[in-house]
DNA sequence: GCAAGGTC
């Protein structure tokens, strides 16, 4: 007698791909009525402990569970909103999953075994428990010990899903638990804060005849708000600042060598005139150091979706929205793999070089295709990011570009290229270093030759180039500068947000996930708390008449732009908060009246928490982190964190006047 | 008319 055995993935992707895997391709499928993306694969399979099983393979869509409070609290003018910290919530399935949570219904009853193949991540774990509560109302043998289980998978290679089908696990209660509680707080923090806000503040700007426009709070958009906003008044506050340099030139075999001052630039004129004063008497430099040594431009790391989205601004001038919306239609083409992932490492059972000669039958990257593939591959680099559910952003087919449309090509081939740049040569090149001793002052000039090009063969999107040649120069040698003076400069300042910029603070301060940070960005946009325009369309802020330092020294470019890179620095000349690379034509974000009322507002307030600052949600983070360690339960979080901004709402209508001044201030004109 | 998280 063979064991039925039901299988349900996350998405209908992980289900065609394990169904294949277990089945070995004998597999029947069959369409699940309601829902023309699901489907069930039917198939045999011997599992270690169960043995010879009649096997149904499907799949949910993300969360199958709707959670919304009760019907009496839904109109918002039903109740005081702040009862919604405790109205009861109702769960349900919303209409159109009806069709998925019945073909689970009835797949369940027939079945003697529940394997759950969701991603392995906390949502993940989440959405099992609903899948699971769901089949065992239908079958309650299915509550019996041991017979529903979960399945440990980091990624769709056949041998790890083999091995993953022959040793399921338990779903880990306390994950899913979690998730359980964000869920609860998001929805009753978001919306009691969210009528709270949309009540009291909306009829002011109805009265200047402003349309009906709900002003809604979220534990991620506000940060998203607070980071465009501090940005915003940090080049309003901005004050220059002069500072003063040594600028060296010497020309030698007809080649002018301009050398950068050790010290770069100081802040005090006299210090400066005194140090120059003593190159001037010193009146010759002698050379301390000739030094030529190999380096290179490491080629990028494999494609996370935050990466994707950073890319697609600078290179592609396409917002985050719209580049996930592509990817999505791309990946569902069968093109590329998961969009969403934040894996920067490929794992080792991967064979890229069978991806790598996909792209040898076409399109502008086939000449480079076909050199990897006889020979120039190189096993791509790791990051350190792996969310243990999917693979880097990759192409898993060949398409002809000539059949996509004009944007589904452009980030097309921005994936295939990356993905091909990942599996090629780092750049080399060779970096001659000059120092001379001038007074008692270092000065330091570099030049750079590209030897081979290598990947950047074929991501024109970095940029890596030899410097003029240096003349030839002597340790010890002595002679003259050809030139030498005082420079002035003025400090200049950050430029606002660009939409990189920003996702990479979210990315750094945990706002939102991967699926969701073009979102947030997208909902202050249509919450009009921002707006964008193109960088350089109009014309900065302040002066025009703002001079910059020398750039610095040309490092090593290899250390790629990671991960977390913090905020443009602050004050000093030079760190201007601008992305490296040239960002002519990426999308700015600038605060509108509004969103620096509701900032102001709320800081003006003065709660020892922030809500427009990212450590509330930190500390959600780490609040399910705890409950995902046994440290807290659920309960205890949710009380807790509801005790916390019970205090911050209470605070808020006590102070509500600080807010309406803020919006009469910035948005209405009327001065304090 | 509310959030954020999955997913098509």
């Amino acid at each position: 007698m063979a064991t039925k055995v039901l299988c349900v993935a996350e998405k209908p992707s992980i289900a065609k791909a394990v169904a294949n895997h277990l089945s070995g391709n004998q597999v029947t499928v069959h369409n699940v009525q309601g829902n023309q993306f699901i489907k069930n694969y039917q198939f045999q399979y011997n599992f270690p402990r169960w043995g010879h099983s009649d096997v149904t393979m499907t799949s949910v869509s993300g969360h199958l569970v709707s959670q919304d409070f009760n019907s009496r609290y839904r109109q918002w003018r039903s109740c005081d909103p702040v009862e919604l910290f405790e109205a009861p919530i109702d769960k349900y399935v919303e209409n159109d999953k009806k069709p998925i949570e019945r073909n689970i219904e009835v797949r369940a009853r027939q079945s003697e075994v529940l394997f759950i193949w969701t991603d392995c991540d906390r949502e993940g774990e989440n959405i099992g428990a609903e899948i699971r509560d769901i089949a065992v109302r239908s079958n309650r043998l299915l509550a019996d010990a041991g017979k529903t289980v979960r399945a440990h998978f980091s990624n769709i290679e056949r041998a790890h899903i083999i091995a993953a089908a022959r040793n399921p696990v338990t779903i880990d209660e306390a994950q899913s638990n979690a998730v359980a509680s964000r869920i609860e707080l998001d929805l009753r923090i978001g919306a009691s804060f969210t009528r709270n806000l949309t009540m009291s503040i909306q009829p002011m700007l109805q009265d200047r005849g402003g349309e009906k426009q709900v002003i809604s709070y979220g534990s991620c958009q506000f940060p998203t708000l607070g980071f465009v906003v501090e940005r915003y008044f940090r080049v309003r506050n901005f004050v220059p600042e002069k500072f003063w340099s040594i600028k060296v030139m010497h020309e030698k075999d007809g080649v002018k060598v301009n050398f950068s001052w050790a010290r770069n630039h100081l802040f005090d004129r006299m210090m400066v005139v005194i140090l120059f004063e003593r190159c001037l008497a010193a009146r010759t430099a002698r050379v301390t150091k000739v030094q030529t040594k190999p380096t290179s431009k490491w080629k990028p790391l494999p494609l996370t979706t935050v990466e994707l989205q950073k890319c697609g601004s600078r290179f592609l001038r396409m917002d985050s929205q719209r580049v996930m919306h592509l990817a999505e239609q791309l990946y569902q083409k069968g093109w590329i793999s998961y969009p969403r992932t934040e894996t920067d490492q490929f794992d080792r059972g991967m064979d890229l070089q069978a991806l790598v000669r996909k792209q040898t039958q076409g399109g502008p990257w086939q000449q480079f295709a076909h050199h990897l593939a006889n020979g120039g591959f190189s096993a791509p680099r790791n990051g350190r990011n792996n969310d243990k559910a999917h693979p880097p952003i990759h192409p898993v087919n060949f398409v002809d570009p000539s059949v996509l449309n004009a944007e589904e090509r452009r980030v097309h081939e921005f994936i295939v290229r990356r993905f091909l740049a990942c599996c090629s040569q780092d750049a080399k090149g060779s970096m001659t270093t000059v120092a001379l001793l001038y007074g008692s002052e270092t000065f330091t000039a570099y030049g750079l030759t590209v030897l081979e090009r290598n990947y950047l063969d074929v991501y024109p999107y970095d940029k890596w180039t030899s410097s003029q040649e240096l003349p030839d120069f002597r340790e010890g040698e002595v002679f003259v500068p050809t030139e030498a003076r005082m420079h002035e400069g003025l400090t200049s300042p950050p430029g606002y947000l660009t939409e990189p910029e920003l996702i990479a603070l979210m990315d750094a301060n945990g706002i939102g996930t991967d699926a969701t940070m073009a979102e947030h960005i997208a909902k202050i946009k249509d919450r009009k708390y921002v707006e964008t325009r193109s960088q350089g369309a109009a014309g900065r802020a302040g002066d025009d008449d703002i001079s910059d330092d020398d750039e610095p020294p040309p490092v090593n470019a290899g250390r790629g732009r990671g991960r977390g890179r913090g905020r443009g620095g602050r004050g000093g000349a030079g760190a201007n908060g601008r992305g490296a690379g040239t960002t002519r034509g990426v999308q700015e974000f600038i605060p509108t009246t509004l969103g620096v009322a509701l900032v102001e507002g709320y800081e003006s307030m003065g709660f020892e928490i922030s809500l427009t600052k990212p450590f509330l949600r930190k500390e959600m983070e780490l609040k399910m982190k705890a409950i995902c360690e046994g440290r807290k339960t659920r309960q205890e979080v949710v009380e807790e964190t509801l005790a916390q901004y019970r205090v911050v709402y209470n605070r808020t209508q006590q102070r509500l006047e600080d807010l309406r001044a803020s919006v009469r201030k910035y948005v209405l004109g009327q001065g304090e």
